[in-house]
DNA sequence: GCCATAAAAATTGCATGCAATCGAGGCGAC
DNA sequence: GTCGCCTCGATTGCATGCAATTTTTATGGC
């Protein structure tokens, strides 16, 4: 008898779900722009698949909002209009507010202090310029909030919308600079002071106005 | 046989949209319980196509958490654990309170003004003991507020979430009896008043409040 | 030479076929 | 009678085939 419970994570369990997810990272990491094709027939040799699996991972991806289907045209890399970018910025600030919130009820001091640990970190790269390390702790901060939130669902829908916005945030390249950086360390002080508070109704303002910032600064560079 | 059930709320554009909407439809007004088997072939025949295309569709509806793939072994009605019910229902809450922060800063006054003449009737109807009608003002308030909201990939993803919810909130009936009716139009009318005052943290606030009650009384009314 | 049109090639979408797997029923051991 | 194993029908998953559509290329008119 087979009995694996989820213990690999991380190994597809089904056929379906890794091409899924090989698909994903293709479009993740292909140098393509947005708006190619998505070269099926070759991805289906690429992994040694036939045109009907690969044909449901597409289905998959296009209702994600990852590809975009074009009827009797095949599936393009989704070009996200100005708008959309807005809309889904937005939601992600919507997401980071929730996630905060629960954070702010279930944080263990553990996670608190490695947060904060995390936040000193990213203050240190701050002082001495260093932006990608900066960056990094940044982005550790905000999985680190959705990890104590432990909500698997807003964490998968996190997820997805952060894959979307990639190559929108990408292309906007780093939005923090000059003044906007020092605004963004302010606005994170002020996160860490409600989430040392625990209280949730301020985290969640406060998280949402910098989410907000970033959205601003992001439409800025967009030329559209 | 060629069934076309003549309530097409969106007059699907391709073949495959279509089949995913009737899927859907399928999944929520079909009498089987939760966990139930999702008869492929049956749903085949009735909806005139081959297995291909319904097979995509189930992949589809399966990656929105609607129904659930088994290895080999079929498809089935998504069975929401407790734990889920309650992760789903506090995405809801978040996405609630997004919606109301939103509203805020772009409602007009006419929407306003549509909504306080809802909250009027819903009042009206609690006032008499009519619950069927207060439910459908209480809907449609929550609805004019995601309208207000003007953010299209929220609205999608409420109407997921509220499509995955459905079997849950329906089973445990309705959730305001007694007490927690009085209290849900005492919320009410706490977020009409933000709503009035255009403070989008004070709406996220009671909103993320409400519906955190509202998942309370469901989770108390499922058994597990 | 350039545009419009038409034929050819490639691509897409669905149906069908076939091997692998699952589940029910039957059989035998105890 | 119950448990375990085995076989057979049914189901699932993927590959392939074919008609419809699109894209490319070829051709002719101006």
């Amino acid at each position: 008898m087979h009995i694996d419970n989820g213990l690999k994570r991380f190994a597809a369990t089904t056929m379906h779900d890794e091409i899924v997810q090989r698909l994903r990272d293709w479009v993740n990491e292909t140098s393509l722009p947005a708006g190619a094709k998505v070269p099926e027939r070759e991805l289906c040799e690429e992994f040694g698949i036939s045109r009907t699996p690969m044909r449901e991972a597409l289905k998959v991806l296009a209702a994600d909002g990852l590809i975009e289907l074009l009827p009797n045209r095949g599936a393009r890399i989704k070009v996200l209009t100005r708008a959309e970018v807005a809309d889904l910025m937005d939601l992600m600030a919507g997401l980071e507010a929730l996630a905060g919130r629960l954070a702010c009820e279930r944080i263990t001091d553990e996670e608190f202090q490695q947060i904060e640990q995390l936040h000193q970190e990213m203050y240190a790269n701050f002082l001495r310029g260093d932006r990608p390390r900066y960056f990094q702790c940044n982005q550790a901060i905000h999985e680190a909030l959705f990890s104590a939130a432990g909500n698997a669902a807003l964490d998968a829908m996190a997820r997805s919308l952060q894959m979307r916005l990639r190559r929108a945030r990408y292309t906007a390249s780093s939005d923090a600079q000059g003044e906007r950086w020092r605004e963004a360390v302010r606005e994170h002080e002020l996160i860490l002071d409600a989430l040392r508070k625990r209280d949730g109704a301020a985290i969640a303002t406060v998280l949402f106005a910098h989410l907000r910032s970033t959205r601003d600064a992001i439409l800025r560079q967009i030329a559209e």
